[in-house]
DNA sequence: AACTTATGTTCGCAATACGAACATTTTGGA
DNA sequence: TCCAAAATGTTCGTATTGCGAACATAAGTT
């Protein structure tokens, strides 16, 4: 069951209800039965069932003609993020790491080309990084998307980069494919990666790889901090240490899974 | 389109692979095709083309013959909740609360010895309470106030009460400071705080707390309503209930911070 | 290696989802 | 306020989609 399903083992009416979701998840103010099936490419008969079954099934409301997302995604995310989850059992180990560096802690997945975050503790600075649970940003340019993208094979990752958006934020992104490919071939020997602006002038941040039992690159976790507080230097010394520490530990839970 | 949909307007493939989704957010460490199907009420062969139409969507993984939850999921939470402040998004569900029980329904946060509202849903009674987003009132004798003290450790209860301003509103306002500070006690150990005419004369209202993920109470939801309408056993009984799953819902809005 | 369990695949077919056309409601402008 | 336009609701014939059963293959256990 590895290989490209075939379509006829596909069920087109959930890829496109899900589709259906995702455009309302879009739009916090709700859309009407019109926008809604222009959006999704659909027949007016069409989009209203399947946004009447969102309603049905308690995701979506509708208040007058507007159809909004209502709570209930989010419950399911919080079921899955805390219903001991890996991600609920790490949190006071990022948290730990966040109090003992002072700065904040991340965990993060693969989704496509760009990472996910599962997992956040916020540092103490009054100058920080805000970014939240479920926030993606790309790979090719962050410290853990660039340690998860080294625990892709090379075809693998040269099939990711071809296809990716790849863009400079700033003066320092690293934007020449090849070049890219070369670099998370330096993180798969390290077995860190250091960001230095490439994402954002004034954000550096050093991430680790969390693997499974079989050694496969599931997650990555990271501190992210101000290129004003830490050195290149400084974070491998000591940042460095205390997230080796966190990502063991973690690995550890993962061992009972 | 506010009436019961008929069974014909529903999409029945959707609401099937919505409950597979459902299921997997409840199984943090995957499942098999068979656990899946039996879980769903769904044969082998249909649980499997919706697994890998949730696979090919992307809210799923297939690890062989594991089928995990990814990170999509989070990330359209993301997306959802990025366009909104936490109390805008709460207010439809103090709405559903408001609305369910016919009284208001709001939300407040601590600043300083007072609450201040920041929302606020009417109730549908024409004598009814006239407090707005934004207002302030004393902490000491209403039963939000009372729930956010609850939060506070005692040191900190007891600076806040001595430096209070506390005047008797009405003959039934608790005014002695440490009688107050057993009441929050009270409140504390019980998980919900009711004020009886303390504030005014004819206005009883009940309070449970909204806690963050670290058990830190952060905010508070109350229903207010007229004295003549509920007594205080009415209020723990019939209001009650709803008020602690609004809660809960706002718990699970505050994840994603 | 043999057996059991679990999953993958195929195919005939019925039920489900579909869209078009008409009916009704809502909205916006004069 | 009235009317026309826009939007949505409803119905129904039908084609396509999703279905499950049966067989094939793969994986796991002893």
């Amino acid at each position: 069951m590895e290989r490209e399903p075939e379509q006829r083992d596909l069920v087109g009416s959930l890829a496109k209800g899900l589709g259906v979701l995702e455009i309302l998840s879009a739009a916090p103010g709700g859309l009407r039965l019109t926008e809604v099936a222009e959006a999704a490419g659909l027949t007016r008969a069409g989009a209203r069932r399947l946004l009447l079954t969102l309603v049905a099934e308690g995701y979506a409301q509708q208040k007058g003609r507007q159809f909004v997302l209502s709570a209930k995604l989010i419950s399911l995310c919080r079921v899955w993020l805390g219903g001991g989850s890996i991600w609920s059992l790490a949190e006071p180990i990022l948290r730990e790491v966040s109090q003992d560096v002072g700065e904040s802690c991340s965990a993060a997945v693969l989704e496509g080309e760009d990472v996910v975050y599962v997992a956040r503790v916020a540092g103490r600075r009054i100058v920080s990084v805000s970014l939240s649970v479920g926030t993606r940003l790309p790979a090719y340019c962050t410290s853990m998307g660039r340690v998860l993208l080294s625990g892709l094979d090379d075809a693998e990752l040269a099939r990711l980069l071809d296809k990716a958006s790849i863009r400079a934020n700033t003066p320092k992104t690293l934007t020449d494919r090849q070049a890219l490919a070369a670099r998370v071939a330096d993180v798969r020997r390290a077995g860190y990666a250091i960001v230095d602006e490439e994402l954002e002038l004034g954000l550096r941040s050093i991430a680790v790889p969390v693997r499974s039992r079989t050694g496969a690159v599931v997650a990555a976790v990271n501190i992210s901090t101000q290129s004003a507080r830490f050195s290149c230097e400084e974070m491998r010394e000591i940042l460095l240490p205390p997230l080796l520490e966190a990502a063991a530990k973690i690995e550890d839970l993962l061992a009972f899974q």
